[in-house]
DNA sequence: GTCTATAACGGGATAGAC
DNA sequence: GTCTATCCCGTTATAGAC
């Protein structure tokens, strides 16, 4: 059906990166330009709203994303650890090893968050909804559960704030290993 | 010796408090006018570069309040357990229980985090530091206390960007509470 | 759907009087 | 040190041809 050479979704896949990259307010049209290989245009053509629309988008795709990687794991066959550990390697390519900032993190700060709240909210109880399921099927009692999840996204979302500001990803490395070693614990 | 109704350190608390909640780019003269009550040529008065220095100003303040608040207290008297306690509440006050942004965790996003990346690193080391030591005091190996450290800091940075993302102050307080026991523990 | 051109606006920054 | 006025540029957004 898309007739283009850059599609609306691989539009948004690379509008995803310069959101994560500036921030709501850094991310300019120009940049969102020569990120898509589209011009202004051809932009206000699939987004009419322009960067709030684009936010959305980048909102769609990675509510996609949790769903095939963090909630779609839960039915999979093998043990919770072993789930764990995909759900992890996901989290790891997603991030970079701790080198890409979380677009989830970064709509955060700033007048973005007014904005999408709801959306924001959605996609961290999403997550950490995804987490505590798997935590309460390892055995974990549900309100502990609840806990430990929120805590492994704290970890994360802290995680990459100190890689960022160090310049350097090993506390993100480091801290992806010692959730591996939380979430389920007997 | 300040003749001004507004001197430039007041102004700069007033700054401060504009970049936590607006971000960089977000944080514009006009706000920044309004926020401290002076003009824009005032600004440029006190801040010839513009937000630069009014950044690098922020980067001074705050590691007055680290040296205060964190450092400071490592040769307070009392135990190690009692000067965290003094430490988490100074904390506390500062995030006003998980309702503010932290500047350190805002300026890591966007283009903001190439420009005073050195600052960032700066300040992020003087804070472990600080918790380092007083878990090296309380008798944990310097290894582990240096990774500890860093886990608090993490553990906050990461409370603060949950709180904000369900807009809900919760997550932050119960994190606090467990950073508490965390670092110090036998 | 994409392009060129441009409108309309707000942003950072400066000049010069007081 | 502060004010008014203003400049210049980047940014968002739209118009209209193709």
């Amino acid at each position: 059906m898309p007739t283009s050479s850059t599609s609306r979704g691989e539009a948004t896949a690379r509008i995803f990166t310069v959101f994560r990259d500036r921030g709501f307010e850094g991310a300019t049209l120009a940049e969102l330009a020569r990120a898509t290989g589209l011009g202004k245009s051809s932009l206000y053509h699939y987004f009419p709203n322009g960067k709030d629309d684009m936010v959305l988008a980048v909102f769609d795709l990675l509510d996609q994303w949790l769903e095939e990687n963090m909630v779609k794991p839960l039915q999979s066959p093998g043990t919770p650890a072993q789930r764990l550990r995909t759900i992890l390697r996901a989290l790891d390519e997603l991030y970079d090893g701790g080198r890409n900032a979380c677009v989830l993190g970064v709509l955060v700060v700033g007048g973005a968050r007014e904005r999408f709240q709801a959306r924001l909210k959605a996609s961290f109880k999403t997550w950490i909804g995804a987490m505590r399921d798997l935590a309460v099927e390892a055995g974990v009692a549900r309100r502990e559960a609840q806990h430990r999840a929120e805590n492994v996204v704290i970890r994360i979302q802290g995680a990459l704030i100190l890689a960022g500001g160090l310049g350097d990803p090993e506390p993100f490395r480091r801290e992806l290993r010692q959730v591996e070693q939380h979430l389920l614990a007997g």
